[in-house]
RNA sequence: GGCGGAGUGGCCGAGUGGCUUAGGCAAGGGCCUGCAAAGCCCUGUACACGGGUUCGAUUCCCGUCUCCGCCUCCA
């Protein structure tokens, strides 16, 4: 079995075949920064990242470009509120953004480009789709024009004429389903030069224009919240069909993050930001709970689900640990094939952490029945199989104790060491008291101890 | 109005035309342990409702109810 995804274009699976062997091209909506990163944008960068770690781990050479949109109507007016320049405010939440992903292990894509860098871009694609007698210009905008391109509507299966019309239909529009690649600037407004007068790029300009940019004209995989299918990605499709690219071969989207039964937005005011949560857990255990759940499932964040994944995580972390302190260090080493056939199916991550929690189980038993051998193949498996999901708990990214002072954690061995000998000692004498005592001391100090039929095994408690 | 998604056992969350009671968390009973913790084994309550197709449906079809999303900015 190989690779297959759910292609929203066509609603079904498909083998993943990628334009050009042994490599992935994939475009990923980005945030557009006029705020706080809160746990559902960071859910869609954490789905795609599976993928591409998923690619990876198969060979593939991936290319993952995930866009920034830095100009539009919300940073404008936010800006404003706050008295702030509009691209002070773009930049401080494009930060915020990349520190959200970075603290959840996304690796970063490999390039992450910002609308108001492709201007130039964007000009050339509009020029292209006027040429064609796609697009025109008006009143210093410049549309798209749907009727213009037959295939429009394919994508999100809208009935072109059941669609509610916006506000905007009384505009200088040829038709009111047209819409918007070029916006004229109003005073006091960014803007930037074009043959058809000064003006900011539409949204959905911005990525046709990027993805070409750095993907070619024809690319693997196109992906996003479900959200943006009707009708940024159809707009994006048709802009750049129409101009003669083949664009994406799949669309891939993630569903959401809801809350109280709603979509998290901030319009609703039921945002949980990542700051806030790692407060709460550890951001690998965030990531187990995000990243457990179907991509195309929703999840509705609770605080008691959240804190079912953490004991799950810990589950996976206790026993990589245990082996690792009693038998030394474990390599990362090959998904099982449960794990692989499900992460071909769809990258259905529920079935790949049944993989891991089945690998778990036959590890601890092992472990149980002294096969110390048995016990660190499972490990490796174990460690191969959270490494690709980004959540391998021995990992340089997750592994609390390898960050800390080498010399400082000696000294602390050293010395709970010491105090363990003193307290096998009283057990040896059945002195369980002082045995008891000794153990408190060390868990108020932090240090957890446990006995195991190969002598008593510690931790330090996060 | 149009388009789309969802209702699974105490909870989260997969999945399938007839034994997978996926996996996890929680609960009960065991094993192990001086105790504890962890681990392992076993156990119970499921597939919104009403029809239909079928030898048989949670899984297919029709209808009903409820919830959610998109059609305006949205991961």
């Amino acid at each position: 079995m190989s690779l297959h995804i759910f292609d929203s274009a066509t609603r079904g699976l498909r083998e993943f075949t990628p334009l050009k062997a042994g490599a992935a091209s994939i475009y990923v909506c980005g945030a557009t920064v006029q705020g706080i990163p809160h746990i559902g944008h960071v859910r869609s960068g954490l789905n795609f990242d599976v993928l591409r770690r998923w690619l990876t781990h198969q060979g593939s050479d991936v290319t993952l470009v995930r866009n920034v949109t830095d100009i539009e109507d919300k940073i404008i007016h936010k800006a404003a509120e706050a008295g702030r320049p509009w691209w002070e405010w773009a930049a401080t939440h494009e930060r915020a953004f990349d520190e959200a992903y970075a603290v959840l292990g996304c690796e970063p894509p490999t390039i992450q480009p910002r609308a108001t860098g492709h201007i130039t871009q964007m000009v050339e694609l509009m020029q292209r789709l006027i040429d064609a007698g796609h697009a025109y210009p008006a009143g210093g905008d410049v549309y798209f024009s749907v009727p213009s391109f037959k295939p429009y509507g394919e994508l999100s299966r809208q009935k072109m004429d059941e669609v509610n019309q916006g506000e905007t239909a009384a505009l200088a529009k040829r038709d009111h389903r047209d819409f918007t690649m070029w916006k004229s600037s109003k005073p006091g407004e960014p803007s930037w030069p074009s043959p058809w007068g000064a003006g900011r790029p539409g949204w959905h300009l911005e990525c046709s224009a990027m993805a070409s940019m750095y993907l070619g004209p024809e690319f693997d995989i196109h992906g996003g919240g479900i959200d943006l299918v009707f009708p940024h990605h159809e707009n994006e499709q048709a802009q750049s069909r129409a101009a003669g690219d083949g664009f994406a071969s799949y669309w891939m989207h993630n569903a959401w993050v809801t809350m109280s039964g709603e979509k998290m937005a901030k319009s609703l005011g039921n945002t949980v930001s990542i700051p806030e949560m790692i407060n709460r857990v550890r951001p690998q255990e965030l990531r187990y709970y995000l990243a457990g759940p179907h991509y195309r499932s929703m999840i509705e964040y609770s605080l008691p689900a959240l804190e079912e994944s953490v004991r799950a995580y810990q589950r996976v972390e206790s026993f990589l640990r245990k082996i690792t302190q009693r038998t030394g260090a474990v390599e990362v080493g090959a998904p099982s094939a449960e794990f692989v056939a499900a992460m071909d199916d769809d990258l259905a991550t529920p079935a790949a952490l049944a993989a891991v929690h089945n690998a778990v189980r036959v590890g601890n038993t092992a472990m149980d029945d002294g096969d110390d051998a048995a016990a660190r193949e499972a490990a490796s498996a174990v460690r191969g199989m959270t490494d690709i999901l980004g959540l391998d708990p021995l990992s340089a990214k997750w592994s609390d104790r390898s960050t800390e002072d080498t010399g400082l954690r000696a000294a602390v061995a050293a010395l709970v060491e010491g105090l363990l000998d003193e307290r096998q000692r009283a057990r040896a004498n059945k002195d369980f008291a002082l045995a008891d005592a000794i153990r408190d001391r060390l868990l108020n100090a932090g240090v957890a101890v446990e006995d195991t039929p190969g002598g008593p095994l510690w931790t330090v408690k996060d």
